[in-house]
DNA sequence: CCTCTTGGGGAGTGTCACTATCCAAGCATG
DNA sequence: CATGCTTGGATAGTGACACTCCCCAAGAGG
């Protein structure tokens, strides 16, 4: 197919895939003549794939870059290419370093860590992004009033462990070939975080209706 | 205080300070004489909450905004504030109405919400904006080729319906009056999002070490 | 041959969260 | 009282970002 016919198959401005195209989001297509080029299934669902993360992941064009990259590098093994991908996500500012909540929410961050066994182990010695994240936040909440104790985040960290099981097994499930498992890593850990907020949002009201809701 | 002072206090310019009074993010100071202005904790915490809104969650200075004016909205009571703010909370774009794998989704959402008996109702005759951000969320996933059913997503939506319990139980711990119930409502539904997504990550990542990592 | 379409690329657009600059009116010091 | 500094308020500008417009040369199609 040509430009046309992906831009009208993905729902995408032909001037918005050339943009891609450009940003090294999409690989080029095939070139037929000198002024022509052919798109393939792949490249629609790459496509897509790259819509999903920009639109309903908000991941940034340089990020989404990465993260295909990582996805692309035939260097890395299955599980490197995972971690690499995912590496890459978004993850926020980090705290300040200066700033005494932020010593004080790493080591709280790392207890629970801790006490979940969830070492980084001997090979990943450097910190994940998502170690960063926590710590920012649970600095923030602790700045603004609201100290969150290792004993009030291990119940979130305990069914996030459970779910993560979920997550794998659907991993599992979609991807055939070791290529489909990785993209579906990345997909699944993007598209599902809106789930899960909106899911949260919905539990939340259902709960605060049932405690303060007048019938 | 002065400005200069809330400014040193908080972390944040005088000049972006000058901004959120601006845009009404943040009350005027009590004024002093016709050049200068007063002012107090009260401002100091709503700064620091704005700043925890936007850095941390995300949220737009419009969508503060109005968060913030159903948090000050003295006609509302207490659960309709807290809807109200929640409300206001950023939530993606909506799905594309025409398409059809979002009437698939949105069948898909009903019938999870009523098997979990999240009902909305006869108070809240409208759908949530959670609701659409899930609807949107499970159209993409379909749309990219990883169909989620009910199955599926009922564990996650179990899973969080118990967090939500906790939630609620921390608002109320934090909240002595219903101002700050309200307001503890909000900051700890956007500042534990981060800190879930964290978690989220972190668990994947530990589940993937142990299904496929070389030891 | 003539018109239309295609892909490529540079430059422009709109949005957003600030931020730099200016200004008039105090306040503080000699 | 003069002088310099600070303050709060307002306007305009900045930089990042995700597109999007427009033009062009080279085919494609009739």
């Amino acid at each position: 197919m040509r430009l046309a016919e992906l831009s009208e198959r993905s729902g995408v401005s032909t001037a918005t895939i050339k943009y891609y195209l450009r940003e090294g989001l999409l690989p080029p297509g095939r070139r037929i003549t000198a002024t022509q080029a052919e798109y393939d299934e792949e490249h629609l669902r790459r496509l897509r794939l790259v819509r999903a993360l920009i639109q309903v992941g908000g991941v940034s064009v340089a990020s989404a870059r990465e993260v295909l990259a990582a996805l692309d590098d035939d260097s890395l093994d299955h599980n490197e290419r995972l971690g690499t991908a995912v590496w890459a996500l978004p993850h926020g500012r980090p705290a300040d370093p200066d700033d005494p909540a932020t010593e004080t929410a790493r080591q709280r961050a790392d207890r629970l860590l801790e006490l979940l066994g969830w070492g980084y182990g001997p090979l990943t010695d450097v910190t994940p992004p998502a170690h960063a994240m926590l710590v920012t936040a649970i600095a923030t909440l602790e700045r603004l009033g609201y100290p969150c104790t290792v004993e009030d985040l291990t119940p979130y960290a305990r069914a996030l462990g459970q779910l993560a099981v979920h997550d794998l097994d659907l991993v599992e499930r979609y991807g055939g070939t070791a290529d489909e498992q990785v993209e579906a890593a990345v997909a699944l850990t993007v598209l599902y975080e809106p789930v899960l907020l909106a899911l949260r949002r919905l539990a939340e009201a259902e709960e605060s209706r049932r405690r303060f809701g007048r019938q």
